[in-house]
DNA sequence: GGTAAGGGCTCCAGCAACTGGAGGGTCAAG
DNA sequence: CTTGACCCTCCAGTTGCTGGAGCCCTTACC
């Protein structure tokens, strides 16, 4: 009893796959033609060939490598551990969808600040306001030197309070005047509830009247501003409180260092309560 | 004001990535060190370099590629659409996730069906019972001809049907004997409601008393299972009705064909009630 | 002066699973 | 005899590296 004998190409609408993969999966001793041409090298596949390229189709489709499905063809009469493989396949692709789906939260995280950042950029103006501050829970690392060393404080406290934070950065300064390098000031951030952790100053920080203005430019410029805030206290005779805050509404971003032109910083100074019990206009 | 240059091995420690890599950017143009000497090829970066590769780094690890992060950096300086890179990137991934998802619950299904079947294996004797079957919504395409028709016939009904099936694979056999061409049967599939769809025949099979063996070995022996019932029957007097059933409770997997000895395979026949009233044994 | 260690360099190969193309042989019909 | 449809092999390219061979240069040590 003579089977037909298929060329590479009907196998190929046959079974569809590409004449191609036929070729390689031949060359890799995956899906060996049952019949070679000695002199022309032509392939002739039959219906057994056609059976197994389903199912090297439909272990594919599941994403098993081409090593794997040897192994698992190989292994086929046995056939007791097929499980195992199952089992193995869907925890790799569970491992792959959960790396993933992390990477979407942190994209989604970053699309969030950056939008958010746009929309701020939008709706800024630089007047100075007074208005009320809501008491804050925060963690900071108090430090003295040059504000070059920020950086490292924030990645520090970042990684300190990881999840629990819960606003903007922001910076306290104790200086009374501007000092490049030998300042004293405090990384903080926002946190939701008090966590402990070495080397990190939790506390709450008073609330209270303050005169504020956002700031929009590198922060080597930020002296400016807080000029202008100073002549303001001065005109309405406002007595200031240290420290002051920094508050970075939109800065170097998680990835990219940004355009320091457009980079806004909230500066908040309070203002001590009028002895004469006037309150603060 | 000369600013300190890092050899590529001391670079590769400051920025954490290793120096065949740094090599290889500097091929793609992704990374280029600040200086090379001309005659020995050295390789010399700078902070700024170092400030580059960790936005290298971040982006390749939210799994853009090299070519986009190119694209990205390029068109750093105006900003505005790197939320779109963003975006697309998020799409991207969900996709890959999606496509994940599906298939392991894709395996998730084989991986119930092989281990269900595993127990039966265990479980199963080859006794002829007497037993009630329920009444039963199927969908079939019933057919004249060989019984090699029924895998394409299956396949027409598993397309038809899809999500909406309920239960194994199932023939109704209407023949009074076996005949090998030209035979009378019909594909079904349980079903959880009644769906309409061309060339399916929706309806309910009755339930009611039946004889029952769970044969096990290829189809080629099913005659030996059915000729046992016959004998069964005849001695305990009863009165068989058409069609009989085979339930196909482990027969040719999704993937492999696997073994035809331990195909298992139900085989019901209804039992006419007693005209004398005598409720069947 | 030899040599070993520790850097640096280039170029080549390989992973996975194909895909595309060049260049050439085979077969049947018109 | 040509045309067109097939078929073949071999090579290159994709992505993001990684490993190795083979070579150069400097420094230290014996």
């Amino acid at each position: 009893m003579s089977e037909t004998l298929y060329s590479i190409g009907e196998f190929s609408r046959m079974s569809g796959l590409p004449v191609k993969t036929l070729r390689f999966y031949h060359d890799k001793q995956l899906l060996i033609p049952c019949y070679v041409e000695f002199d022309t090298g032509y392939r002739h596949y039959n219906l057994r060939n056609l059976e197994q390229s389903q199912v090297i189709k439909a272990l594919r489709g599941l994403d098993f490598g081409l090593e794997q499905i040897s192994r698992i063809l190989e292994g086929q009469p046995d056939d007791g551990d097929i499980l195992d493989f199952l089992e193995t396949q869907k925890a790799a692709l569970q491992s792959e969808i959960e790396r993933r789906a992390d990477i979407v939260q942190a994209l989604d995280l970053i699309i969030a600040r950056e939008s958010d950042a746009r929309k701020l950029m939008q709706t800024n103006d630089d007047r100075i306001v007074q208005k009320q501050l809501p008491p804050q829970l925060v963690g900071g690392i108090r430090h003295r030197g040059s504000y070059q060393d920020c950086a490292t404080l924030f990645g520090k406290l970042g990684r300190a309070l990881g999840r629990h934070i819960a606003g903007k950065a922001m910076m306290l300064c104790y200086d009374e005047e501007f000092r490049e390098d030998d300042a004293d000031f405090e990384p903080c951030m926002p946190i939701k509830r008090v966590v402990k952790k070495p080397q990190v100053h939790v506390r709450e920080i008073p609330g209270g009247s303050c005169i504020a203005l956002v700031h929009r430019g590198p922060y080597e410029t930020l002296s400016r501003s807080y000029g202008r805030l100073m002549s303001y206290a001065k005109e309405h005779e406002l007595v200031l409180q240290r420290p002051s805050r920094e508050i970075y509404l939109k800065g170097p971003g998680m990835i990219f260092r940004g355009n320091p032109e457009k980079y806004l910083t909230e500066i908040q100074i309070l203002v001590a309560e009028d002895p004469n019990g006037r309150p603060p206009i």
